[in-house]
DNA sequence: TTTT
DNA sequence: TTTT
């Protein structure tokens, strides 16, 4: 169990990379603003290192930018790697599995991607009765 | 967005059925019995409808029954239907997407189960760096 | 561990009722329309009944109405009563706990309400150093 | 909307400091491992800061150590200090706000602690008609 | 610097 | 009984 739920604004443009090899993909990289709750306090924000590899970060390299306001749901992602200095650096990102538009500016749009799986049936019946046929209870 | 995230108990045995057709697949209902936090208040809890479809529903059928305690991840679905004297009757249920152990109980386990794709890349450097060489700042 | 997080609009102006006692507190209802992912089928959404108790009771019938679209966070809460066939009936709400704005449509905002305590301090040094100094490493 | 959920074994005791002042209260630092999904990649984990204020820093001291596995709610939170050698490193910490946890030992329990407030009500009805009479249709 |  |  390692879920994140944000909604924040991207603070500037996701950098893209593309990763070598076969499998070739998409890697981007962005921050996102999250305003905090108490904004009394200075009205100050988290600034939150997002990573999306594959269809999420072709998403948002073709649809986000400085200023995109969304809805991300990912995962907390810890790394390490030495500097040049010799000195082990320790990283936390967090990778974006969802990202939604949180304001529907209708233009810019183009919809929402991830890389979730296609939907499972949602009929109110759970497929278990043929259509058309909602005369029984299901059972429960 | 819609996210369900519940800890608690299968307070019965997963039904669990086959749908018709090529594309058919396990359909495993239960009700999760999660504890109310002000468990002053007569040591209540909640009773939550939950449906897995396809592997998920395998992994329900297979490994949870009365009692296992587990963490779910899913999203509410609303439906309805017609019931035998023709009121309209609607349903609330959590579509489970993750079920995993929150107790390891070794034995009983045989891991965990979801309709998750395959994880992206986990490593430190995000795969813009080659293998074995960690020297460089990564961007940020 | 029951955590619901919903972005949607409300699909009707909320209904408010005060209770009565010492103890009074709004007590207001909606329904909140969440568009499904796989938007392919039919542009569907499940419809999802929503209470709000107290401060954010107040702040729903102050702020909401339909076709606001916010992001809720809250828990699935599960109930029953009997109807006057003598049928027992049972009931799943979501209790909102916090209501955002999901488009900051400046106006009508009047901020973000919820039942959350005062958030903790939430400085870089964690409250470990004296304020302007930090040119001490934090323990970590 | 900035939520964490977050189930995993502490890597390490917490360590607790308390800030000084009139307001002084329990600042715990500790460690969680969160196992990864795609475990076959070399069974790695996320080792993932966090951070507990008040109520919640008090119940890590006193519940938590090395190897309990808990189920966290919480909030990402970055921040930023000059290390000794003048450079600005920036950090990323989980504040936990809920501490469950997620193995019933019975004996070292003790409960669960959270700087969360009293819960609404709970009851089938949410209130709106008096207790012992059930027989009407709650509004809907 | 990490947990089972 | 549903929202854009």
């Amino acid at each position: 169990m390692n879920k994140v739920i944000l909604m924040g604004r991207l603070a500037r443009d996701p950098e893209v990379r593309y990763t070598q090899g076969e499998q070739a993909m998409a890697v981007a990289r962005y921050t996102l603003a999250v305003d905090r709750r108490g904004k009394n306090q200075e009205n100050s924000a988290d600034f939150i290192q997002c990573v999306a590899f594959g269809k999420a970060g072709e998403f948002a390299e073709r649809y986000l930018h400085k200023g995109t306001k969304i809805v991300l749901t990912g995962r907390i992602q810890t790394g390490s790697y030495t500097n040049k200095e010799g000195q082990r650096i320790y990283t936390t990102d967090v990778v974006a599995e969802d990202q939604e538009f949180a304001e529907s500016k209708n233009a810019e749009s183009g919809g929402t991607y991830s890389n979730q799986p296609a939907p499972a049936p949602q009929s109110g019946n759970d497929g278990f009765m043929p259509a058309g046929d909602d005369s029984e209870l299901p059972f429960v």
